[in-house]
DNA sequence: AAGGTGCCCAACCGCCCGTAA
DNA sequence: GTTACGGGCGGTTGGGCACCT
């Protein structure tokens, strides 16, 4: 079963490649493209395995790779992509143009992964952490983290994670195609999940404490016109949902993590809109399409497997 | 100056998946 | 349906370097 490495060849090349291999590689790939990788090192006059010439290009010759040290924005967002994928280094390159997985994975391994733990937060559940050494530390966060997680238990059961964000945002979504699509009248209910300038601002009587989300979530309670129901609890169409990533002052750095964000706004719109022309079977399918794409968390596939493997229960 | 230690990151390893024969 | 291949992916390794004692 199965097929032997490629590179158990006995005389092949291993190790650091010289400048020599690197431009026998380089004008081998300009001249011919990459073609079968298999064959490639025999054509280019490499005494190395494809797999290796593979790599060295994509992780290092790539013309188009960003060398030098990673932004702050960079950071930012595969700390957000992190949350939601895990450790799919390929998925959350995808979101970095010029980075390749294997640099991401270096640097979250060497630097964002101790920043996380420094600060008490778990680097593979994106939560405080509650061993006993980082207690003391991370006490800031547990604190406004319980506070937050004990508000949103009492009605929804929600954990306070950027997938579990991500999960109710979804489900709002979703939510509201249905009661959109339920009700032939609905009130334009403009929830920009994404749009944001942040989660706490702009909202009346907010508390100093930016963890302290009591008095910003109390105000759902008196806008029962803008709020429903969910099999997780119960949801503001405004603002209850914070964006998955605060949007930076400067708009023209946001990643491209916003495109997928801004398929689903676009979706959101469309079904709003009563002169769309997707038929809500096809947004149905467009919505798994968009989630499935990158979910990868057993819990959220199922409910997404679900969803779109359900009778819906609205077809034409 | 020399040895020890820890960090960084390019490269490798082994597994998995899709595809073609 | 089975097998082999090509390629992609995540995890791990180890050489080089910087820093510390």
């Amino acid at each position: 079963m199965g097929r032997s490495p490629c590179c158990d060849e006995s005389g092949l090349k291993k190790g650091p490649w010289t400048p020599e291999e690197d431009q026998k590689l380089i004008n081998h790939i300009r001249k011919h493209g990459h073609g079968s990788w298999r064959a490639l090192p025999k054509q280019a006059g490499l005494n190395r395995c494809g797999k290796s010439c593979r790599l060295r290009w994509t992780n290092y010759l790539r013309p188009d790779i960003k060398r030098g040290n990673f932004t702050a924005e960079e950071e930012q967002t595969i700390i957000n992509l992190h949350s939601l994928l895990g450790n799919k280094w390929s998925s959350i390159a995808g979101h970095l143009p010029g980075r390749t997985d294997n640099e991401i994975k270096n640097y979250w391994n060497t630097h964002i992964r101790k920043k996380l733990i420094q600060m008490g937060i778990d680097p593979v559940t994106h939560r405080p952490r509650t061993d006993h050494l980082n207690v003391l530390a991370a006490l800031p966060q547990l604190l406004a983290a319980a506070n937050f997680n004990n508000l949103l238990t009492l009605n929804q059961n929600i954990q306070l994670d950027a997938t579990s964000i991500a999960k109710a945002q979804w489900l709002h979504s979703m939510i509201q195609l249905l009661n959109n699509n339920n009700m032939t009248s609905s009130s334009s209910v403009d929830i920009n999940i994404f749009g944001q300038s942040s989660f706490l601002e702009n909202r009346p009587n907010i508390s100093e404490n930016p963890y302290d989300v009591t008095q910003s979530l109390s105000h759902v309670d008196h806008q029962p016109m803008d709020s429903f129901s969910s099999p997780i609890g119960v949801f503001s169409h405004q603002d209850i949902i914070p964006p998955l990533i605060s949007a930076s002052p400067d708009e023209s750095k946001q990643t491209q993590m916003m495109i997928k964000n801004k398929e689903i706004l676009k979706l959101n719109e469309q079904t709003s809109n009563p002169s769309s022309t997707l038929t809500f079977t096809q947004d149905h399918q467009a919505w798994c399409d968009i989630i499935d794409d990158e979910a990868s968390d057993s819990y959220w596939k199922e409910i997404i497997e679900q969803t779109c493997s359900e009778p819906w229960p609205f077809r034409e």
